[in-house]
DNA sequence: ACAATGACTGAAT
DNA sequence: AATTCAGCCATTG
């Protein structure tokens, strides 16, 4: 994987992030010009792991703010345990308040 | 070079 | 309104 892949490109976006927010799969893509490969994003996070440095995963959602990739993590009750920690509300896999947590790269950054 | 994969999303039923 | 169907596309075997 090259540098200049479009994984990298994903985890540099998902690192942008801020302490107490979540993006998703969709608004990162679109972000990226890419506004139709959210599968990909997800696929960069499943190879996350082994990224360096370390992706902050656990915050990146589906578009409906749901944990759906919490069973990929090494500790499933870690993602949940650590977007608690920043202050997240979740209840069954699921951000509660996710308007107010969302964190749209296009928005905030601007394009 | 071809086929398969998938932590998604939007449209169709 | 809820669930199912199909497209999507970079990476990998």
């Amino acid at each position: 994987m090259n540098d200049n892949s479009f994984y990298e490109k994903v985890y540099e976006v998902v690192r942008l992030v801020p302490y107490g927010r979540v993006t998703s799969y969709g608004a990162i893509a679109k972000y990226l010009g890419a506004a139709r490969s959210s599968r990909l994003v997800g696929w960069a996070m499943n190879v996350s792991h082994q990224v360096h440095p370390p992706v902050p995963a656990h915050r990146v959602v589906n578009r409906l703010g749901m944990l759906s990739g919490k069973a990929h993590f090494e500790d499933p009750e870690a993602m949940e345990r650590q977007l608690t920690a920043e202050g997240i509300e979740i209840l069954n896999d699921q951000i509660q308040q996710f308007s107010t947590v969302f964190w749209d790269p296009e928005k905030e950054l601007g394009l």
